[in-house]
DNA sequence: CTTCTGACA
DNA sequence: TGTCAGGA
């Protein structure tokens, strides 16, 4: 895997690289940030910090756009996915203990 | 780099 | 509605 481990949550990108890394503008990401859909690191400074999370949530964003949805559907898709992922993990746990 | 506003399809 | 261009 990497070298230091996986914190993959921590900012790390600025938006120019960010974008130009997930083929989208700058103001793009900004705009996606105001609807809710990201929120990145910002430094001292306040400039944002787009971690390796942050980049797979924005490609995952371009998926859900190309399939149409708009910007507030993918806001509720993205919240339904996240809880679908906690209560597997739970579901997976309780199945562990045999009940 | 930031936020904001207007134009376009 | 989402994206982009330009200004402050």
């Amino acid at each position: 895997m990497g070298p230091s481990a996986a914190d993959t949550d921590r900012g790390v990108y600025g938006i120019s690289v960010a974008a130009e890394l997930v083929g989208m503008g700058p103001q793009t990401l900004r705009l996606y940030e105001q609807r809710g859909l990201l929120e990145p690191e910002r430094t001292e400074g306040g400039t944002r910090r787009y971690s390796e999370d942050d980049l797979h949530r924005l490609r995952r964003i371009g998926e859900l756009l190309d399939d149409g949805l708009n910007l507030a559907g993918i806001v509720m898709v993205l919240g339904l996915e996240r809880d679908n992922a906690r209560l597997q993990a739970t579901n997976t746990r309780l199945r562990a203990r045999r009940h």
